[in-house]
DNA sequence: AGATACTGTACCGTTTTAGTCCTGTATATG
DNA sequence: CATATACAGGACTAAAACGGTACAGTATCT
């Protein structure tokens, strides 16, 4: 099918609702207004605060927020922090993996035209693009307002 | 990880071998010149046939051939026959599933804008955009003498 | 010190995928 | 017509990936 995992589903979820909330939300606070359980949002926050996109605070008081300004986040980012790197097939990847094929193989590297293809597209959609409120504002508004909001959230959280 | 099934990548795989062959090859024909085993071969074709991408005959001398001109067959084409519609999450595809927050969802259908691109950059991509050969040969050359060697073999599988 | 909240990892049950096999049907050939 | 070839369809099993959970640890605020 070609899917996405369901975890980077649910993640999206939680972005969104990160992304119209406070700068710093707590884990739980954030499965409680998603409707997606604790343990599952925690997995994924913390695998998004690996890469650059969320950013962590611990202790009382502490919680999530974004890394940078989110109007710049793309789903390709996204779904990369959550599932690892954008390789239709194995044969093409960065991983060096392959089918067993590789000997006799026909089509050395030939899906990377479809890995550029998908990772390109993908690059292409923001995060914010998912946000439902996107659609009845401005976008430049949108912008603004969200950068306004977050950009004192990193630096919040980096002091 | 976004991957595409083992399935799919045989799939082209052994289309890519159908493509320079003769226009008529059975399954175990195309089992030996691909490396690929016979049952996961005769699975891929079976599949093909049920769309518009391969034709198959029947009893002796029988075998599998395309359906049409292989330089109009995209990739997105292969993928949907092998893996159903391309919808990289349940709650935007078009069959209606969605996950369980469907109630208190608040990005309805937003996924479409990814699924959108991610097939329309599945769609500019060519069968024959993998073939090895391919980059070795002047472009019209390649598409004139596939049309050539194929055209016949579905008016062929027709009759 | 104690409460809060993130970090890391390991575990297990479920689901999906890959691969195999078997029975049935259609066609060409002698 | 008998027989060999070759596709059609579906059922079944083993293996891998995924989703979800739990727990012990660390950092921070009050
Ligand atoms: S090595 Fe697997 S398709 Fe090329
Ligand atoms: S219903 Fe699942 S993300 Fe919307």
């Amino acid at each position: 099918m070609l899917r996405v995992n369901k975890l980077t589903d649910y993640a999206v979820v939680v972005l969104c609702d990160l992304l119209r909330g406070q700068a710093l939300r707590s884990a739980a606070d954030l499965s409680a207004s998603s409707g997606v359980p604790l343990p599952t949002v925690a997995k994924i926050l913390k695998q998004l605060t690996k890469t650059d996109i969320l950013q962590s605070v611990r202790g009382v008081n502490g919680g999530y927020g974004f890394a940078r300004a989110p109007q710049n986040i793309s789903m390709a980012e996204v779904i990369e922090a959550l599932e690892g790197p954008i390789a239709v097939t194995g044969c093409a990847g960065d991983s060096g993996e392959c089918c067993e094929l590789t000997d006799q193989c026909p089509m050395s590297g030939h899906w990377t035209a479809v890995n550029v293809a998908v990772r390109g597209s993908l690059a292409e959609v923001r995060l914010i693009d998912m946000l439902p409120e996107a659609r009845f504002m401005d976008p430049d508004d949108l912008s603004s307002n969200i950068a306004a909001r977050h950009a004192p959230a990193a630096q919040q959280a980096q002091a």
